[in-house]
DNA sequence: CGCAATTCAATTGCGCACAATCTAATTACG
DNA sequence: CGTAATTAGATTGTGCGCAATTGAATTGCG
């Protein structure tokens, strides 16, 4: 029984398909897997995230921050506006570059990363594979993303030409 | 050199963090991809969704189409009500259930599925991968839902016991 | 210096997601 | 039969995600 390549670049829709619902829902699950380990904190998903981001590196403008998640201006005003109300971060005025507003952690805003570590391992049980399998599946979405990052630009982002 | 797994239920907060940016960066870098190909055909990838939901089986019921999806009728009531808008679908109550309100495919919704076979290619392309490997990625995509899905009920999904 | 182009952030508007609540219809049970 | 429990869908409120616009600050260039 062959597999029957017979549209190389096409994936047909019956597999764009499944493959369109595929991504939507583990991208949910993922959501709502950390959406009850995330309230004790008070957080949501992409707060989470902002919050990731300032503990990897403290003291950085908006724009950094969305260059990281992949967000702009739009999404990232009001929701770190809502975690300077939940007093974990602090945003003021760059002195050298007015434009920017640089965002801080607050103390309570650093200390809350001890308890996101409790987080991290709850999910590793959730995913329920080893560090390994976990290291293969992220390597596997960003080699995706990029492909898919690629193809959207299609001009800057090219290997070599 | 070892790979020191010192914590094999425990993936770390450094990994966490890398496989949740990579889980999100994906996810987002797909609907983007989808969206300019959408665009001319007057759809978000919601809406798309729900349409090639009902291009498998026409003349479902709101409720059949979240279990398919993983939506509930608070994204999906107004979401249906903008395809209705756009005549792309009808909705009518069931004679037999009133209870239940089911959509049917209009003539311009069933005509649409055929714009959605380009939109399927140009994916392909962007995907920048084989037939195999597409079918691979959805069967992890899928697997890692399951799990995640699985973790987070932890009581009916049980595989055997 | 003076003005145009650029950059950063905020705001607005629309469309999901989802919890919580509500109404109406159906089913189950005594 | 009648009431309770269940089910389907809609509504409300909060929080993203993103395009488009705005406004202020900075940079570039003559």
């Amino acid at each position: 029984m062959q597999k029957k390549p017979r549209d190389p670049d096409n994936l047909g829709i019956k597999l764009d398909a499944q493959l369109c619902f595929a991504i939507y829902g583990a991208a949910h699950a993922f959501t709502r897997t950390y959406k009850p380990l995330l309230e004790p904190l008070g957080l949501t998903y992409p707060q989470y995230l902002v919050m990731i981001a300032l503990w990897e590196e403290d003291d950085q403008p908006v724009k950094a921050i969305g260059d990281r998640l992949g967000l702009d201006s739009g999404t990232l005003s009001p929701l770190l506006k809502r975690l300077e109300q939940s007093g974990l971060v602090a945003r003021k005025r760059d002195r050298d570059d007015e434009r920017q507003v640089r965002i801080s952690l607050t103390k309570k805003g650093a200390e809350l990363k001890a308890q996101a570590a409790g987080v991290a391992g709850a999910i590793g049980k959730a995913v329920g594979c080893s560090v390994e399998e976990a290291v293969a599946l992220r390597d596997e979405l960003i080699a995706l993303k990029q492909r898919l990052t690629k193809a959207g630009s299609e001009k800057e982002t090219l290997p070599s030409a």
